[in-house]
DNA sequence: CGGCGCGTGTATATACACGCGCCGGTGCCATATT
């Protein structure tokens, strides 16, 4: 039997699935003759499958890194529900007894998932290092190049790590990279540019129209036009959590729909209540920053809404990718007002030490604690302990600070682009737009009734609005007596 | 950025003008504390 034959068959055992996804079949057979993969497939096309299966045909262990904790145990109990038992999550959630028992009998397991900050643990690794590793999946790769040099260092260290396991066969996946982040991702991973197989497909998604609302101080306003037109259920993103907050309060009484807001702030319980009543369409809105998303695998999302301008053209599809996984027609809506990149810019700020810091270490061998944040200070530590030179410590984090202005910037572009928003999006990316789809952006001409809620809908909302207006009202007047 | 809230100061005992500062995202893990 030859691969493809194994593999499709193996498809239909172990997922029940007849028939591939575009990338699929091609990341895994590049896998199984023994080649290090890139895999860049659209978001919500099936990535885990990629190395679910190609672990299936390998002998050895499948170590699977994972950026949340969240995902990792999604993934997990999705394994387990088609049938599979050999399969674990090490992370903080074990307790000690759960974690050695594991540790002692990992050759029971086919797939262990785990954060990069847990295989920083050398006893850990030492474990593995004894086993036989059939394949090391990097889940959202592009982690790497956005979190390794300023908010997860770890993420940093995972070239060094495939070194200690002496290279096992690996398989780095992602749904958003340009050109230079893929080079990024297989640097850091310590993958050789030309014996890497890359399987790099479209991040178009033509079922997603584009639209940008210029705003001048009228965002609220608009914002509320937007969500009594549109079909729910959506997800409205801020850089700001207590923006968040604010508008989600405002929202509840406002109108009639059920709207929560997710962030890091939320109650480890409440994000797992939220993120599932939301799955289960309890929720119609969920106002968020950045912290919600990644592995949402919601097929129903008809709009994601931006109030704030995001970091990146990579963050920005990332999240706009959430909604339409179903292939019906869904809308991506940036509330832009010049000088939103302001926001953004300060975010920044802390972020990446000062060559001023720079110097103070360099010279004394120790970070000055006074005005450093946490992650500045982790960032010199690991500079000086890695006896990095400080020109090019310097020099390292210039071009970081370069990277993130120049996305800030490309940002700002496509907000004010007079012409095609899918163009745009595709140029950054460096592809160009194949087919122009009906509904591709507000710059090319769009039918928003795609996206409204039916009349009636509509109509039933605004009764149901000032229903509770009256009753809000009327708590109110009797708070008062 | 630029708008807003706050404290201070000024011409006159309440109100208004002015300047200042503030505004802020993403998660692992380990360890200490309820």
């Amino acid at each position: 039997m030859t691969n493809q034959e194994k593999i499709k068959e193996l498809l239909g055992s172990h997922f029940g699935y007849t028939s591939f996804r575009e990338g699929q079949e091609e990341a895994i057979l590049a896998a199984l003759s023994g080649e290090d993969t890139l895999v860049m497939l659209p978001t919500g096309t099936g990535k885990s499958i990629c190395y679910q299966l190609t672990g299936y045909c390998l002998k050895g262990i499948v170590l699977i890194v994972s950026p949340l904790l969240s995902l990792m145990q999604d993934q997990v109990e999705q394994l387990k529900m088609f049938g599979e038992k050999r399969v674990a999550a090490i992370n903080s959630l074990m307790d000690i007894k759960e974690k050695e028992w594991v540790l002692n009998h990992l050759n029971q397991y086919k797939f262990i998932f785990l954060s990069p900050e847990m295989l920083q643990q050398p006893l850990l690794l030492e474990r593995f290092k004894q086993l036989e590793i059939g394949l090391m999946a990097i889940d959202e790769a592009h982690c790497i190049s956005q979190w390794g040099m300023d908010f997860r260092l770890d993420y940093l260290e995972l070239g060094t790590i495939r070194k200690t396991l002496n290279y096992p066969l690996t398989m780095a996946l992602t749904a958003t990279a340009t050109e230079t982040v893929r080079q990024e991702i297989l640097d850091s991973l310590l993958l050789d540019k030309d014996k890497t197989k890359q399987i790099v497909y479209s991040v178009d998604r033509p079922n997603i129209a584009f639209s940008v609302v210029a705003c001048r101080r009228n965002k609220e306003k608009k914002l509320l036009e937007k969500i009594e037109q549109l079909k729910k259920p959506g997800i409205i993103y801020f850089s700001s959590k207590k923006k968040a907050d604010e508008v989600t309060a405002w929202l509840k009484v406002e109108t009639p729909f059920a709207v929560e807001s997710y962030h890091s702030d939320i109650e480890g319980d409440d994000k797992i209540k939220i993120q599932q009543q939301f799955i289960q369409n309890d929720i119609d809105i969920i106002c968020a920053t950045s912290a919600f998303g990644m592995g949402i695998n919601k097929e129903n999302i008809r709009f994601v809404i931006h109030y704030h301008l995001p970091a990146s053209m990579e963050a920005y599809l990332q999240e706009v990718g959430r909604c339409g996984r179903d292939g019906r027609p869904s809308i991506a809506i940036l509330l832009y007002e010049p000088g939103d990149q302001f926001l953004q810019m300060r975010l920044h700020e802390d972020g990446l030490p000062t060559p001023a810091m720079l110097n103070y270490a360099y010279r004394n061998g120790t970070v000055f604690d006074g005005s450093c944040s946490t992650i500045q200070q982790e960032i010199i530590e690991n500079y000086l302990s890695s006896k990095t030179p400080l020109e090019e410590a310097k020099a390292q984090i210039m071009s970081r600070e370069l990277q993130k202005k120049r996305q800030l910037d490309y940002m700002v572009q496509y907000a004010e682009t007079t012409s095609c928003k899918r163009t745009h999006i595709l140029y950054y990316f460096d592809e160009t737009r194949i087919e122009k789809p009906l509904n591709c952006c507000s710059n090319c001409g769009l039918d928003e009734s795609v996206y409204s809620a039916d009349q009636d809908e509509f109509l039933r909302n605004k009764a149901t609005t000032f229903l509770n207006w009256k009753k809000t009202l009327n708590e109110l007047f009797l708070l008062e007596n």
